[in-house]
DNA sequence: ATTCTGACGTGGG
DNA sequence: CCCCACGCCAGAA
């Protein structure tokens, strides 16, 4: 059935492509697939990457580097322990020092 | 078909 | 950095 999903297969690629310890924004992976208006559409990719395989979505946040999703996680703060856990600073649902681990498959992936 | 909402982004203040 | 308004694409009611 994979008409032509091949969005999803992308996005899935490029979180499963975050090194240990980095995070990107949605915008950046959207932006690499050449859909950057439609920001929305790879956290929506997200949402059913739940359902595929283990995706580290925990380690994909919006261009805020706010912890947008960790309301769809299981836990009420599975996604921040997740970051906590790789380095990451988080206050309140924010990650303090997401510039530094910011990874930009744009500026990282391609070269 | 119409309307709303949503794991977003950008621009202006 | 935070808040407000608008734009975008897709799915659900």
């Amino acid at each position: 059935m994979e008409k032509s999903d091949n969005f999803f297969n992308k996005v899935y690629t490029i979180v499963k492509l975050i090194p240990y310890g980095r995070v990107t924004s949605y915008g950046a992976i959207a932006k690499f697939l050449g859909a950057a208006k439609s920001a929305r559409m790879v956290g929506w990719a997200m949402s059913a990457s739940h359902n595929n395989e283990e995706i580290p979505a925990h380690r994909v946040v919006n261009r805020n580097g706010l912890l947008t999703g960790k309301n769809h996680f299981d836990g009420t703060n599975l996604m921040q322990q997740l970051l906590e856990n790789e380095g990451a600073i988080i206050k309140e649902n924010k990650i303090q020092n997401f510039s530094a681990i910011f990874w930009d498959p744009l500026k990282e992936l391609t070269t």
